[in-house]
RNA sequence: GUGGAUGUAGUUCAGUUGGUUAGAGCGCUGGAUUGUGGUUCCAGAGGUCGCCGGUUCGAACCCGGUCUUCCACCCCA
């Protein structure tokens, strides 16, 4: 008795037509990326557990797609943990293998084993996908693609404005409007500080992130739960309540922050940052957003991320600087800064916006008839002759009924048909009928290959 | 991980208070048309009603479990 076949849960099969979009994605992402002088690795699917583990917050580690070790793998697990029935203590006896969660970990690891090898500054793209043991939904999948790009070894801003312009360009090329969010993790340490509750960082921008979404009452309320006390969340308040241009944001959060070296230092990035950025030509707009934390917590300096516009879906671009990613790897004073874009995600928005070229369907521009062995072998050099001026070529691989040939074209939505039969064979004039209006002509080779290039 | 919804033909969906043989559109296959697709007409194939168990004389329908997809929380691309 055959099974149902299935795939696991949150993963997903992609078709030619999807497949055509998808490389879509990928082309344009990629095309500028190297525009900017990006040069692209490829890292495994599995890590070793340890170089995943504890990079990603406690959430994070349990997100984790954990690989079983090899062979008879509970021979090593010690008994009382096994009969302790502790599936977090009994995960390092059983397993050391683990599917990448992203694409940034894996990165500061490659740097770090191939340091003698690259150039620093070193500017990467890696186009791959990452898994998490996520409960799926509509733009959440337990397999993604991500496209990242870092340049590592450079502390300069620089870096950071030329990746928010590769933001813009890609979204423009693409013709998605989104809204990049900017902040930086340090006026973040710098607020806790000032508040005097430095330790409480990551509660602290876990819960003011959620500002928009539930609202400053509930995020007081949260913030109360983590234990701060009641005067450290009233300091909090005006610096939640921030309005105006990014620079008036600036020169408020400097003012709150003069006491703190940290806050100061990361309102000063973001000067830099906002006062390079002027003079070019972004499309999107960037706007300084303070409430904007993000759960990764190898961040240390500057945080992105984009939102789509016209579509409520969660973000699908973000990232930001990280100074000690490399330093847990052993090679420490090597500074970060990357964003990764989230194919899948920007697959949704473009295919709910209809955002796709209509013409992204057509693989296929010719299409021979076949008609019999004699026709087949008549057609074949031919076919080869058009391939090599370039045109996508097929000729159909059996005898079938005409009926059935034209289906596979008008299907395929391949534009001509070229028809050899007896009468062609004689004359050496092929016939190319045009499926979108169903025009015939009698071409020589050097017609229908200008007829066709012309399109 | 917590809470809530969902599942019927390839697909989108009907299916009455539990009652004989579970339907439709689209798609698919064949024919009208042995050298002409996309339009039209005719015919046909295709379903263990997600899976497992229970209640019942009888279950697509009621109950329990499980899986899938979706929604909220959490987190994120």
């Amino acid at each position: 008795m055959a099974q149902k076949p299935s795939i696991p849960k949150g993963t997903r099969d992609f078709g030619p037509s999807e497949m055509v979009k998808r490389n879509y994605i990928f082309d344009t992402v990629k095309s500028v990326f190297k525009l900017y002088g990006f040069q692209p690795i490829e890292t495994p699917a599995m890590e070793n557990l340890s170089t995943l583990m504890g990079k990603y917050g406690e959430e994070g580690d349990k997100l984790l797609f954990k690989v079983l070790n090899s062979g008879d793998f509970l021979t090593n697990a010690p008994e009382n943990i096994l009969t302790e029935k502790n599936s977090t203590k009994l995960t390092h006896h059983i397993s050391e293998k683990g599917l990448r969660y992203d694409l940034t970990v894996p990165f500061a690891r490659f740097v770090v084993q191939h340091r003698e090898e690259v150039q620093f500054p070193f500017k990467r793209y890696q186009i791959q996908p990452v898994w998490r043991a996520d409960k799926p939904q509509k733009g959440r999948y337990r397999e993604f693609y991500q496209c990242d790009v870092d340049v590592i070894g450079s502390n300069s801003l620089l870096n950071e404005v030329e990746l928010i312009q590769i933001v813009d360009e890609i979204y423009n090329r693409l013709n998605i409007r989104v809204a990049v969010k900017i902040n930086n993790r340090k006026i973040l340490s710098g607020i806790a500080e000032v508040i005097g509750q430095p330790d409480k960082i990551i509660d602290i921008t876990v819960a003011i992130d959620k500002l928009d979404k539930i609202g400053i009452e509930k995020v007081n309320l949260e913030l109360e739960e983590k234990g701060l006390p009641r005067q450290a969340i009233t300091q909090l308040q005006p610096i939640l309540n921030l309005s105006g241009s990014n620079i008036e944001k600036l020169v408020q959060i400097k003012e709150v922050l003069k006491t703190s070296e940290i806050g100061l230092k990361g309102v000063s990035e973001m000067e830099t940052v906002f006062d390079w950025l002027a003079p070019l030509q972004i499309q999107c707009p960037v706007e300084l957003d303070l409430t904007l934390a993000r759960g990764l917590n190898y961040y240390t300096g500057a945080i992105f991320e984009v939102k789509a516009l016209d579509m409520q879906i969660g973000s699908i671009t973000g990232g930001g600087r990280y100074d000690d990613l490399t330093g847990i790897f052993g090679l420490p004073g090597v500074s970060g800064v990357g964003i990764s874009f989230g194919a899948d995600r920007i697959y949704d928005v473009m295919d709910h916006l209809d955002l796709f070229p209509k013409n992204a369907a057509t693989t296929t521009q010719l299409l021979f008839v076949n008609f019999g062995e004699k026709e087949q072998s008549w057609c074949l050099p031919v076919v080869s002759q058009i391939r090599a001026k370039g045109i996508t070529t097929e000729i159909y691989p059996e005898p079938a009924k005409m009926k059935k040939q034209m289906g596979y074209a008008n299907d395929r939505k391949i534009p001509f048909v070229a028809i050899v039969g007896e009468v062609e064979m004689n004359s050496g004039l092929i016939t190319l009928k045009d499926m979108e209006n169903g025009e015939q002509y009698k071409l020589s080779f050097d017609e229908l290959i200008d007829k066709l290039s012309s399109k």
